[in-house]
DNA sequence: CAACTTATTGAAAACGCTTTGGCTTGATAC
DNA sequence: GTATCAAGCCAAAGCGTTTTCAATAAGTTG
């Protein structure tokens, strides 16, 4: 049904009907409810593809999905679409083979010349990241889920990596411990750095000397989580307490203390970063996984809603959004041990 | 820049320009040549929507992400991502709070009928799955990521689950095990049902009463493994072997084993399937985990690869392919040990 | 009662492309 | 020399909306 023939149904005009539907004001209040009653009763709905191409809008959000098909991802997007629920906003995801965020450039160009979304959201950035300068240049609107520290301005929404590192590393050292690892996501993004700072900074503060050995970056897999702790705990002396990037990594540092023979909670502590996944939780970890926690869904969620607001013409300027982190301590954290033979 | 504007700089007619670029026959090969390099240092490309009105086509595959924000999904999304490279067709995601398939009714219905997608991906079904029904009956393209037992035909891509879990359960049962406890996926699913099929029949095969306790459904969680697996080792006699529907599943077998003071591998076999996760592999556990094994990003890419194929006339009761599932041993399963105190 | 508003509706012009149905031109066949 | 055909190109008609600009009817003002 077209909304020629739609109007002629009502004896109305195709402009009347638009209108009517489109909620303007110029319509009156009868015509307006008589137009939605028998919209619903026979069933019209405008063409999506005439009114995009009228209206010059795409109707969806681009989001550009890594190969490594990452569990974070899955989670941000369900979040996404949870907000977007209703909303007749699509989410359109992009595939791409590369990691590094440059060799991204030519698949954000794309998506945002390519008139199939309104708006992009970056994962990730670096502190000097190509993508928002690109998009800032094409004037494509943007939300960066993450920060980045260019001059370039840029709606963001970050959670606060650094608190949280902090928080979590002070924890450890007031317990005692004094070599504490971290393994920390892939070098170069802005969110690693500030997890970088936060873990320094409370080492200092506590005057503890900051050894560069002890800090490992990576993806966050729980191969990775294992082979780094294990080779760690071969070291002499060996660290007593680990910070891991993510549940992922956590399940690795497990397996490694494990295999050595130790135990959790008592010959070494773990504190990792809990993204919320409701396949695996920190709770269920023997021993229960103390970790800094922030929901990655909410965050997909609440970036949906600060994309339809940067849409609706609220300046990215102004989008600027730092989440707090809580830390929640469970069984995996204890005082450290008494100097113990190695 | 727009075709008419494109089209005078090269002094043709609109007309013979599309048709250069679309790649119709009747055009001068040198004029298609001109026409196409043209393009590129002009950076001329047609109006997504305009094509996508006038043709009738949203260049668009759609799916729809369960509010549990499966892991396996981002896995098969970023297969499709990878084959739908280059192809001018994106992924669309469609939101959803509702697990059950029959609530899952009018996303289906909305998403075939917007206009914004052109086929759509149908995931886990059940026997008489009422998605299926729907899309046929409104003659929408859909490609089905598993199989339904319906009568109406569909094209489907899915894998041997019934010969995985045969597989899986015979060894079991050839190591000497018994009891064996079998965590399935959500009741009513048809893997799940096949899964249940291949452990019964192989069971059967090897003259072992089927006990219908020792067989739990559930969604793929770690707690769940955990749970049941903890709840199962509890009794007496206890199992002696554990085929796990996930890896997520396995992790949490493996904690519930070790928190009894059991050794997996000799106290306990276990054998998980695999989807195969960059971030979470089998034989990085402890001890390595013997494992049925199907790359859910290849069946993502080559469902992709078959939606086109469907969208390509190709007849949806031609396209049925069952992939044939691996099993690998690594130190997980052992033989059963002689009977013990319990 | 004439002159203005105001409320409500329509006609028609975009939006930027694909595709149908001609129209040339030069070559081939008779 | 005329008839036929193929190759290559173009004009114009949509595709199904939204939106500008105008028109009409009804109410208000002085």
């Amino acid at each position: 049904m077209k909304l020629k023939e739609f109007a002629r149904h009502l004896g109305l005009s195709p402009t009347t009907v638009s209108r009517a539907l489109g909620g303007y004001p110029e319509v009156n209040e009868q015509t307006r409810k008589r137009v939605a009653e028998e919209a619903v009763r026979l069933g019209y709905r405008p063409n999506i593809n005439a009114v995009r191409l009228v209206t010059g809008r795409a109707g969806a959000i681009g989001v550009v999905m890594g190969r490594t098909g990452e569990f974070h991802f899955a989670e941000f997007m369900s979040g996404m679409a949870e907000r977007l629920d209703g909303e007749d906003i699509d989410i359109l995801v992009s595939p791409t083979t590369d990691r590094d965020s440059t060799d991204q450039i030519p698949i954000y160009s794309r998506l945002a010349t390519s008139g199939r979304v309104d708006a992009v959201v970056v994962h990730s950035p670096k502190p000097n990241d190509e993508r928002i300068a690109l998009l800032h240049d094409l004037g494509f609107p943007f939300l960066v889920h993450g920060r980045s520290e260019t001059e370039v301005p840029h709606a963001w929404l970050d959670i606060d990596n650094e608190g949280a590192l902090r928080r979590a590393t002070s924890h450890l050292v007031d317990l005692g411990h004094k070599r504490i690892v971290m393994i920390n996501g892939p070098a170069g993004r802005t969110f690693s750095l500030h997890r970088d700072k936060g873990y320094r900074d409370a080492l200092q503060e506590r005057g503890i000397a900051f050894d560069p050995r002890l800090v490992a970056h990576g993806h966050f897999t729980d191969e990775l989580g294992f082979r780094l702790a294990r080779s760690y705990l071969e070291q002499s002396p060996r660290p007593t307490a680990f910070v891991a990037g993510s549940m992922m990594t956590a399940l690795g540092v497990y397996r490694a203390v494990r295999s050595r023979g130790l135990t959790i909670g008592r010959d070494i502590s773990v504190i990792a970063h809990d993204d919320v996944f409701p396949y695996l939780t920190p709770e269920n970890m023997i021993p229960s996984l103390s970790a800094t926690r922030s929901s990655m869904r909410s965050a997909g969620a609440r970036s949906a809603d600060l994309v339809l607001q940067l849409l609706g013409g609220r300046p990215a300027s102004e989008i600027h959004e730092l989440w707090p982190v809580e830390l929640i301590l469970r069984e995996s954290t204890g005082p450290a041990p008494t100097e113990a033979k190695s």
